[in-house]
RNA sequence: CGGGGUGUAGCGCAGUCCGGUUAGCGCACCUGCUUUGGGAGCAGGGGGUCCCAAGUUCGAAUCUUGGUACCCCGACCA
């Protein structure tokens, strides 16, 4: 093995360094030339592609549409939710002038004074405000309920620390924006749509999550509930994958959206938000990815099935690639994204590492013995099992394999998570058992104080109150007072 | 903003303590031949503002001062 792999794969000391290495190698992303910011490469992009196309028909079959709100916010906006702007003004970007001049004093260009905003504009963390300052315009009657309206877009939050898909700057994502007539309405459009997320993590991603409510210090600023799901990385941390939020009147009364209901009276509009965003694209590389690169699950990797041919002549090359086409247009109207690289500046030992690094789910390889012997060989990319098959019925062989690569990562991920998921009832225990990066289910008081102790003397918070599993009460593992049930504790990133 | 660290070829680094040939190594790149079933071998070649500025010196990648950028650990966070 390379040199260069050997280091992609030292994941032990340093894991999110060796994820930060695997992203770069992969081609999926680099840091840009503006701080915290990241440039998505075209093989990045395209997984991102492919996660937006099956969302968004998942919103489209909830009776969400698509629409576009402005990247600049007023900050008057922002003030006009208290909890809301303590959570977001410390990461604003802020515009602060319209034009530029020629430097009298030299080359290049500086901020013309004189194109002073009257009022700044922040860069948009989140579009609530802007959003809800246009709905105030859009809701009279209850006839105009619900809207159930998402936005796919980008937003900046000026975080201290970065890391490549995790937490950029800027960062893709959509971001779901509801109003409801009654509070029972817009409670189901969250747990709804957190089902979504669920369905989309598990079904799609391959990747397992728990389900649960945040409990009240890690909610959405201006939230009165946030629903999340919560996946476990390969090194025992939680990332928080896609967050739901019941936003109660909060942003009705702030933005002074009113309706007259069915019975004549005023009321606030009540709201919900959600969004998932790149950073999935984060989780899916740490939760599947081993020591020869990604594991990508075939319903996401932009290419399914690889196939190349290793040949020592032109002639010999011809009769292959003659082979493969009939291969190829066969999984192609399967469905199926098939890539035939019979590029001759490469070898075929560096095409295998190349598609290996890229997570590609299927490697058909076809060369001069397969050639006499009518076969062909076969290799997933989740066991790294190479078989040598008879070419006769291989695409219907194919399409099952990626099935069941697409289960086998799922299982992979679900019984690793199962493995490192411990119950814990003292204290003691617990300090020592979070070391080995677990998921802790463990009784808590329920109390801020309680939580904000256990987080400074552990750094594990908090991921959620779980909405499945063990409900029986006990009591509260610092503080001995009762529990109505345990809940979920990890390191997180 | 606090505490550490690093800036030398596209990437990764050595050289700096103790100043002295033409600044070096690996990968990548280019040419040729041989290769092609797991990141090929050999031979040759190209590529440098040693982060910036000032200073010390016969002489600075190396010493001094100032600046600057980036990384890591905290606080913050999808």
């Amino acid at each position: 093995m390379a040199k260069e792999l050997k280091e992609l794969t030292s994941r032990s000391e340093n894991y999110s360094g060796w994820y930060q290495d695997l992203v770069i190698k992969a081609e999926l992303a680099e840091n840009s030339a503006v701080r915290g910011c990241m440039v998505i490469k075209p093989y990045g992009y395209a997984i991102w592609e492919k996660m937006q196309r099956i969302l968004d028909d998942m919103f489209k079959e909830t009776g969400h549409v698509n629409a576009y709100f402005p990247l600049l916010i007023p900050k008057s906006f922002l003030s006009k939710e208290a909890q809301h702007v303590e959570g977001f003004a410390k990461e604003c970007a802020v515009v602060t002038h319209y034009r530029l001049k020629n430097d009298p004093n030299g080359g290049g260009v500086v901020v013309d004074p004189a194109a002073k905003l009257d009022e700044e504009l922040i860069i948009r963390p989140t579009s609530e405000t802007i959003i809800w300052n246009t709905y105030r315009n859009w809701i009279h009657s209850y006839r105009d309920l619900p809207i159930l309206i998402n936005q796919w877009a980008n937003v900046m939050r000026w975080e201290m620390r970065t890391r490549l898909f995790l937490r950029t700057a800027e960062f893709l994502w959509q971001e779901g924006h509801t109003a409801h007539a009654t509070r029972e309405e817009a409670e189901a459009e969250t747990v709804k749509m957190q089902e979504v997320y669920a369905v989309f993590a598990e079904k799609y991603m391959a990747m397992p999550v728990i389900k649960g409510i945040k409990s009240e210090s890690e909610r959405f600023a201006g939230a009165e509930n946030t629903y999340t799901i919560e996946a476990m990385m390969q090194d025992g941390k939680a990332l928080q994958a896609g967050t739901t939020h019941f936003l109660g009147q909060n942003f009705g009364k702030a933005f002074d959206v009113t309706f007259i209901d069915r019975e004549g009276k005023t009321d606030y509009a009540w709201a919900t938000s959600w969004g998932v965003s790149t950073r999935l694209v984060g989780a899916l590389i740490m939760c599947h990815s081993d020591d020869n690169g990604l594991v990508l699950p075939p319903l996401l990797a932009p290419i399914q099935v690889v196939i190349i041919p290793i040949y020592r002549s032109v002639e010999q090359l011809e009769q292959i690639g003659e082979k493969i086409s009939g291969i190829v247009s066969r999984l192609k109207a399967m469905g199926i994204s098939v890539k035939y690289d019979d590029a001759d500046n490469k070898k075929p030992g560096w095409k295998f590492a190349e598609y290996e690094l890229k997570g590609v789910p299927v490697r058909l390889a076809m060369g001069g013995r397969d050639l006499e012997n009518n076969t062909i060989e076969v290799m997933r990319r989740d066991k790294l099992e190479k078989e040598t098959r008879a070419c006769d019925g291989i695409e219907e062989y194919v399409r099952d394999l990626l099935g069941d690569i697409q289960r086998n990562i799922y299982r992979k991920a679900y019984d690793f998570r199962a493995s490192h998921t411990v119950s814990v009832d003292t204290y003691e225990e617990f300090k020592e058992r979070i070391e080995e990066g677990l998921f802790i289910m463990a009784h808590w008081d329920g109390t801020a104080e309680t939580e904000e102790r256990i987080k400074n003397e552990t750094k594990a918070t908090i991921r959620c109150i779980p909405l499945e599993g063990d409900e029986t009460p006990g009591n509260c593992m610092v503080t001995g007072k009762t529990s109505a049930r345990r809940v979920l504790f990890a390191r997180a990133y």
